[in-house]
DNA sequence: CACCAGGATGCAT
DNA sequence: ATGCATCCTGGTG
């Protein structure tokens, strides 16, 4: 009688130590690209986020809970929210590739130039 | 309450 | 070291 331990390929991820579990996430895609791709088929995602001025690049965020989920899924986080993912936008702040429009309304965002 | 700003920390690449 | 994901404190309309 033979039994097989499938140990597969590689490693499993060792349990999974504080914060959120560390699903295998293959898919690789910075955000800011994400919302574009987004962007770009306002036929789908239209009630999710649309060009308010895209020759200036400035979008807004129709729907941030539905925002959030297409990230999480794309990401492979289920427990992704619009609160971590707009603190991820932040981050792009200080790298100069989204930025908040001058009046700075709310869930209106703007790419940088060079980033359009 | 939902959104916004940014520091701290953990983790995978 | 980079790019988040997560968590948090605090502030605004």
């Amino acid at each position: 009688m033979f039994v097989y331990f499938i140990v597969s390929g590689h490693h499993i991820s060792t349990p999974s130590p504080h914060r959120g579990p560390a699903p295998r996430q293959r898919q690789n895609i910075p955000l800011w690209q994400f919302i574009k791709e987004l962007l770009k088929q306002a036929d789908k995602f239209g009630d999710c986020v649309k060009w308010l001025d895209r020759s200036r690049g400035v979008f807004k965020v129709e729907d941030s809970s539905r925002l959030a989920k297409e990230w999480g899924l794309r990401k492979n986080r289920p427990k992704m929210n619009y609160d971590k993912l707009s603190r991820s936008i932040r981050q792009y702040y200080r790298k100069g590739i989204i930025k908040k429009t001058e009046q700075s309304k709310r869930l209106v965002y703007q790419f940088c130039t060079p980033y359009l």
